[in-house]
DNA sequence: CCCCAGGCAGTTA
DNA sequence: TAACTGCCTGGG
């Protein structure tokens, strides 16, 4: 993927960028350390950096970051090194379906996040809303995060390690509007400590392999293991059935109820290698319109 | 007031 | 292994 790229003092833009929405990327469901500012743009953290991305005509501007985290960190973050309309093309085919979603979602890209971050994130997120999740997680950073400086006229916290999380009381964790999700952060925190490399040492894994791993950390089921699978596992042949999905492929696809088990295997024969992605343009699409919502 | 939200763990049969 | 049930909590 060719890029044109200009550095400039702590300020990065990319000119006529392809397949690339702020807002489809950061809204559609993926991340929950992203938040839309007064001009428009974007601000997120992650690898306890702050970085703000904004969309002007048909190039981006990343904002606080320079040349060497540009290069090291964010373009595998935002997966620039992928070609969206090629994945688009092949899902897409012969699917009117696919196609309606696709052009909804068209600038989505997955973020390539951190393992840590996203196993505890999608803990939280289940039987859980948006706005709570990114409540109960700003909380977390905001309490034991580390202090990372002022952005926008707003102090911004990292997010915290396995190493606090696992040291902080079920009180505590409660405090942060984690309800009874609280005991399977520590447990999983705990378990994080005890073996700090297993879990980013879990990629290398086959997908079967890598989601019965996950499985073994408390309070990850197998559609939170899916999420985190293709959200930070580069497994981008998982496929997460969530409430929205099952839905809008019951509604779009099977015009009845179908099992969650029987909704993947149909996605895996259809979208195969890039299942993933077809599930975040059907998750983004169905959410928005709310489709097959009853 | 009830219902639901990007489910999971624990218990039964 | 499938079916049930309880669960923090805030908004509709």
């Amino acid at each position: 993927m060719y890029l044109d790229v200009d550095y400039k003092d702590n300020k990065v833009m990319i000119k006529d960028i392809k397949n690339f929405e702020p807002q489809h990327i950061f809204e559609c469901g993926q991340c929950f350390r992203w938040d839309k500012e007064e001009d428009g743009s974007f601000t997120g953290i992650a690898y306890n950096k702050v970085v703000n991305v904004k969309k002007i005509g048909a190039d981006v501007v990343f904002r606080n970051t320079a040349k060497e985290d540009f290069i090291n960190i964010w373009t595998k973050y935002f997966d620039l090194g992928t070609d969206y309309s090629h994945i688009k093309d092949r899902i897409s085919q012969n699917d009117k379906v696919m196609q309606q979603a696709v052009a909804f979602g068209r600038g989505i890209r997955i973020l390539k996040q951190e393992p840590w971050e996203t196993l505890i994130s999608f803990i939280i997120s289940s039987n859980n809303n948006i706005p709570r999740i990114k409540r109960s997680i700003e909380l977390l950073a905001e309490g034991y995060g580390e202090y990372l400086g002022e952005f926008y006229g707003k102090k911004r916290y990292g997010f915290p390690s396995a190493e606090i999380l696992s040291n902080l009381s079920i009180e505590e964790l409660k405090a942060c509007n984690t309800g009874y999700r609280a005991s399977y952060i520590k447990n999983t925190a705990s378990m994080v400590v005890e073996a700090p490399t297993a879990l980013e040492e879990l990629k290398g894994l086959e997908i079967e392999a890598c989601q019965q791993k996950l499985l073994g950390y408390q309070g990850v089921g197998p559609k939170v293991a899916h999420c985190i699978l293709f959200f930070c596992m580069e497994k981008m042949e998982a496929f997460p059935v969530d409430i929205w999905v099952k839905r809008v492929m019951e509604h779009l696809y099977f015009h009845k109820e179908i099992p969650p088990k029987v909704i993947q295997q149909f996605a895996s024969e259809k979208f195969g290698e890039y299942a993933g992605f077809a599930q975040q343009y059907l998750f983004y699409y169905a959410r928005e319109s709310a489709i097959g919502k009853k």
